[in-house]
RNA sequence: GCGCCUGUAGCUCAGUCGGAUAGAGCACCCGCCUUCUAAGCGGGUUGUCGCAGGUUCGAUUCCUGCCAGGCGCGCCA
């Protein structure tokens, strides 16, 4: 049941009026109605007739007040204001605004799931980490964004299907092979080689299980060391990202892109779109159609594949698995594949604005004891997701990485974080949870009733009573405009903000009986006003993939 | 040289189709628990929104140029 919100309502009555008022010029097809900050201009604001003025000739206080006399028998509204040169500043009756109490009870955790991705197949791919040694702090920060956005978009309605590629061929997958028989038997690491402690952890692993591995010859030895050692290596990413609450839908290894020829369909396909070409014995293809600043090499003049072969399958694989947006979070060091990607999915035939988006993740900095931590495989100071969980804990990790655009680099600052104070945004918000959770157990320990038979909206007239209300209402909007442009953070934003509207009432309005005082009507409806509070700040936290704690 | 991203308070950063006095946390100062979780609330102080133009009734937001910083531009993967 997805009814209409007072804000969709308001905003449909207006556009109404204006359809009917023959400003002799085209009106928007719909209106989103702004959240003033100023509380004196009311619960809602447009400065639609500002817009309108210019193309209708009026003056916008003219077309204002038109707007103004048609909906002033609106059953939903209270009062509308004209300020200024012509904004409509709309308050709203107490008993309509309250109907978001209701609406968050009885959806409970659907409350906020709507239907702007309707139906759209979404296939999110993010991480996509080599399986030759840990995640590092690079792949944290999707882990955790790209893990977000996917609950976000699925809130929105569209199915997502989230998918890690694992690079489980090339050169790179023969030198963690070499790397870690080396280190089993006590040789140097090889040229180029890996070198972190994990890949003496893994010979002794493989060793002690397999044993029989070390007697092998160099090259049967190398591909043995590391089809096993691949699969620790996996395993243990797997479990890691399982701990730090990110579930993948699909583990697709790119050594499948090569099996029942896949990837000759894939050339074929290509090939039959004329966007391929031989040149120096090597096979290209021509992306610079479609502006890419060079063509890029699929076959090798040897014969081999290059990196953009796999590439090339595995898109055209996603779009045969029926995918309608493929989206790749990449780290910044990847924005070069832009260009090539979008131009791949043209000389697919595909529309590179709609089927492929790809979003670019600054990098992360990491300070700790003042000054920033360098990282460099070589130097063994990677931090690994795994270690700034044990520092900060998953819920701290988590949220600091989702508050953030991933398009501004940031800068993660490990005492602050291990320190658990309030410092961190993410206590404030649970805590208004937990505080509510508490006020909720000493209400049913009173006889304080709360529920859908207590709501009275009528009674919730105090300021902050219809603050709390109104951000409670903008729930759904937030969900929706976080899907649309894939910026999981506003909804942490959002609830660091209900924590404090929530806050503030706490402090300003008492919710309890105090001493012999007994239960009324007013009790209940606060009561039941907090909480749908707590519903919609787990719902928000739920789509973060952070806890929302009943004690702290 | 070309391309992507960034430049907002002392620090870390918000700011969705352009809107009304540019916000939050931290830091600093001062208040608030003999009854709901003080991990909280209230008050005070802090700004040439990088610079210069342009579009507009109106620009932190859009366009152009410049300056500064980060990152990339292989028949590597």
């Amino acid at each position: 049941m997805s009814q209409a919100s007072i804000q969709e309502k308001v905003a449909r009555a207006i556009l109404d009026v204006l359809a009917k008022a023959n400003l002799g010029c085209p009106i928007p097809e719909t209106l989103v109605l702004d959240r003033p900050k100023n509380r004196d201009h009311g619960d809602y604001a447009s400065s639609i007739a500002l817009a309108l003025a210019k193309p209708s000739g009026k003056s916008p206080r003219e077309i204002a007040e038109i707007i103004a006399a048609g909906l002033s028998a609106h059953k939903d509204i209270e009062k509308v204001d004209i300020a200024g040169p012509g904004f409509i500043n709309i308050t709203v009756a107490k008993a309509a605004q309250g109907a978001v109490i209701v609406q968050a009870l009885t959806q409970g955790d659907k409350y906020g799931v709507g239907t702007v991705m309707d139906g759209v197949a979404i296939n999110l791919e993010f991480i996509s980490a080599n399986p030759t040694g840990p995640l590092h702090l690079g792949h944290t920060r999707w882990a955790a964004v790209g893990d977000a956005l996917g609950r976000v978009l699925t809130a929105a309605g569209a199915r997502v299907t989230r998918e890690f590629y694992i690079n489980d061929r090339g050169v790179q997958m023969d030198k963690f092979g070499a790397s870690i028989r080396a280190a089993a038997l006590g040789l140097p690491t090889p040229e180029d080689g890996y070198h972190g402690e994990y890949i003496q952890d893994l010979a002794q692993q493989i060793v002690a299980s397999h044993p029989d591995l070390t007697s092998l010859p160099e090259e049967e030895g190398n591909a043995a060391f590391r089809d096993v050692g691949y699969a620790l290596q996996l395993k243990q990413q797997q479990d890691v990202l399982d701990a730090f609450g990110t579930h993948f839908d699909i583990w697709f290894s790119e050594k499948s892109l090569y099996e029942n020829d896949f990837f000759k369909h894939t050339q074929e396909k290509l090939v039959a779109k004329g966007h391929v070409f031989i040149h120096e014995g090597a096979t290209w293809l021509r992306t610079t159609d479609f502006g890419d600043d060079k063509d890029r090499v699929m076959l090798k003049s040897d014969g081999s594949f290059a990196y953009f072969a796999s590439d090339s399958a595995y898109y055209i694989s996603k779009r045969e698995r029926g995918f309608d947006i493929c989206i790749y979070m990449l780290g910044a060091d990847h924005h070069g594949y832009m260009g090539r990607l979008k131009a791949l999915a043209a000389c697919a035939g595909d529309d590179p604005n709609y089927n492929v988006e790809i979003l670019i993740g600054q990098l992360v900095k990491i300070m700790e004891n003042g000054e920033e931590v360098k990282l460099s495989k070589r130097a063994g100071t990677i931090i690994t997701l795994e270690e700034l969980v044990e520092k900060v804990g998953v819920d701290a990790a988590r949220y600091t990485l989702i508050r953030y655009p991933v398009d501004t680099p940031m800068v993660m600052d490990v005492d602050l974080l291990r320190s658990r104070t309030n410092e961190n945004p993410v206590y404030y918000v649970q805590y208004a949870h937990a505080r509510i959770c508490a006020v909720l157990r000493n209400a049913a320990d009173l006889g304080v009733k709360s529920g859908l038979d207590s709501v009275h909206p009528e009674l919730l007239v105090h300021e902050r009573e219809r603050e709390l209300i109104g951000a409670l209402g903008e729930y759904p909007r937030v969900v929706a405009s976080a899907a649309e442009l894939r910026e999981p953070h506003r909804v942490a934003r959002y609830v660091e903000e209900l924590a404090g509207v929530y806050h503030r009432f706490y402090a300003d309005c008492r919710v309890l009986p105090m001493g012999d005082e007994t239960p009324s009507e007013l009790h209940s409806a606060r009561a039941t006003l907090c909480k749908a509070t707590a519903q919609v700040i787990a719902n928000g936290l739920g789509l973060l993939g952070v806890s929302a704690p009943e004690k702290m």
